[in-house]
DNA sequence: AGTCATACTGGAAGCGCTTGCATTCAATCA
DNA sequence: TGATTGAATGCAAGCGCTTCCAGTATGACT
């Protein structure tokens, strides 16, 4: 039905250029050696006749695709589609496609993801996106004989790039804490949603870091617990707020999306920010300015770029992959020295 | 660095299964005649080795990559990131791959996708998801000699889907008329932003259709300008809230994420939703709910569910794509009968 | 002048599949 | 019963590149 159009092919750039099509191939690729001169003409050639190079032939014969496999859970978290961003970005810039695995809930599709797609030697590098990887997937993974980094948590068996999931909360806390705040609560995810590899876990660990820093005793930190998202955030503020006897000044959020929740949920309930209660998100989220959030950034679509600027560096045989990524405060409105003001 | 650990190939398969390679290919791809018998060998020696075909030698020697392109924009924007989520699901589950070209607006890497990518033949056919083609690109896009699938907006030259673009503001604006509110103002795109094809000045369209029905001036209609993001229609509400004399009883907004942005500014404001001013939005946002938003459902995943289940019919041969899209009024808190109140 | 390294180029062998064609064999039919 | 048909299978020719190897030419060096 769809038969290809006039596909040109290398034999006849080379014919145009007067060449073989092992020197065709080599002026194009620019591996081996070439006279400048010989290189113009086929580069001409392949210009003047729209020559591109066919990826199948091209791979079967090299051995490479120039493609990277993405794999990435909820696109509609806004953390992800970032981290995807990034790395579309690069990848484009640097010629490569981007194979993308949308990783959902699925157990039958995940595994077929991790059994077959990820073996027909699509790709020649594959970044993982945040997604808690079991035993068999590891291994799925490591035995494919490609680079593969992991990009949020750190799989003791794979490379990977991640920002320090304590540091960020310590920072966040000790942000509230330098301000005054003496009394300050926590939402954060739980072990059930194992979306983020260990994320909640690590997040939760750098709060009480902080807090016990300053002498203070984790365990009376008021903590709510949601799954990153605005609603989760929402829901749990909500509960937080009406909890009896609960009264803090001070609230960190494990992610932005959450303490935009909180914000949401404390206008409705006519609480104040900062007036009566500061709030401190992570992620740099884009609505953060909106809402004036503080927050600590963590420059999603870098990290996208990071990853896929490394994966392409291992791909060339270059490096190994673990690496530690910035972060940092970014203070806006809805931080402030806790208030004379009766707490909410 | 990295050797592919054991590779199996087709012939080990047709070795271990005792039959040649071409009835081994035959056998696994359920194409061409192989007995019972023999299928179940061939299909357990593929198993125990853990055969999986190579795609790049199956690409070449069939024309076939079983892989499709999707041409998107902006991820962050959650329509984008839900219908890519619904094509993704799609494809994975008919064993195709996603390779995603996102397109941002760079307007060179913007020209190298329509000029290289496309033509490598990596893809099997392209879903363009709600981008304003020019003339060049449309022709590339044509020139391919591959199905594609426009979705949201209808180049003459291109088959594409899409929802009724008057449609939804139509019944939007239909659904305040109808609750009795005369005086409506509207919210939505710039020509300026031609990220969706057209579409801003569709859904202005619907939006004075109904109005005019109603005997009413469009003209007479409070209008904002804004991006189709949360902040812009913050923005653009603020502004309208603010402006002089435009009092209005209900508004429109062309996107979900500009009505979101809406009841923002309200609650900054304290505008009282809907007791002042009732917010009818466009798409079926995932936050409709925590916001109480009435809206006009376009069911995006299931849109580009859709959009993947006809680009697979066409790589078989079948349709020819042009098609409409359901949506439908979800009617929730934002919306009311106009109070005896003030108007804001 | 002779040797050797080096730059450039072409021939040709694959890369791992799919598929057209030929072959075999058993079932069907007049 | 011989001719016909069609299912099942194998052979082998590619698909369009990359790259090893060999060959030639050119310049450098002793």
């Amino acid at each position: 039905m769809y038969e290809r159009g006039a596909v040109v092919s290398l034999d006849e750039v080379a014919r145009a250029a007067g060449v073989s099509s092992a020197t065709a191939s080599r002026a194009l690729s620019g591996r081996g050696h070439v006279s400048p001169a010989t290189r113009q003409k086929v580069n001409e050639a392949a210009e003047s006749l729209g020559y591109v190079v066919s990826s199948a032939a091209s791979s079967l014969a090299s051995g490479r695709s120039r493609s990277i496999g993405v794999m990435a859970p909820d696109l509609h978290r806004w953390f992800f589609n970032s981290v995807l961003s990034g790395i579309s970005d690069t990848l484009t810039r640097a010629g490569y496609d981007l194979t993308l695995y949308n990783v959902t809930n699925d157990p039958q599709l995940r595994r077929e993801i991790f059994r077959a797609f990820l073996r027909r030697r699509r790709v020649d590098g594959v970044i993982v996106v945040a997604l808690e990887l079991d035993e068999w997937e590891t291994e799925q993974l490591g035995s494919l004989g490609l680079p593969v980094i992991v990009l949020g948590g750190r799989p003791r068996a794979l490379p990977g790039m991640a920002i320090d999931d304590q540091g960020v909360t310590r920072l966040a806390a000790e942000h509230l804490l330098t301000l005054g705040h003496r009394k300050i609560g926590y939402i954060g995810g739980d072990h059930a949603f194992d979306v983020d590899y260990h994320v909640p876990t690590q997040r939760r660990e750098g709060f009480d870091q902080a807090v016990e820093a300053y002498g203070l005793d984790p365990a009376d930190s008021p903590a709510g617990v949601a799954d990153f998202t605005i609603p989760g955030g929402y829901r749990a503020a909500k509960q937080l707020f009406g909890t009896p006897g609960a009264s803090f000044t001070g609230l960190v959020a494990a992610s932005d999306e959450m303490a935009i929740g909180v914000m949401l949920a404390a206008k409705d309930l006519g609480v104040q920010i900062p007036q009566q209660v500061s709030v401190v998100g992570v992620d740099g989220h884009e609505l953060g300015g909106l809402f004036g959030l503080t927050t600590v950034d963590q420059h999603p679509v870098g990290q996208g770029r990071t990853a896929a600027e490394h994966i392409l560096g291992r791909v060339d045989g270059q490096g190994n992959g673990d690496s530690d990524l910035p972060f940092e405060l970014v203070v806006r409105s809805s931080t402030a020295a806790p208030a004379e003001v009766e707490p909410f």
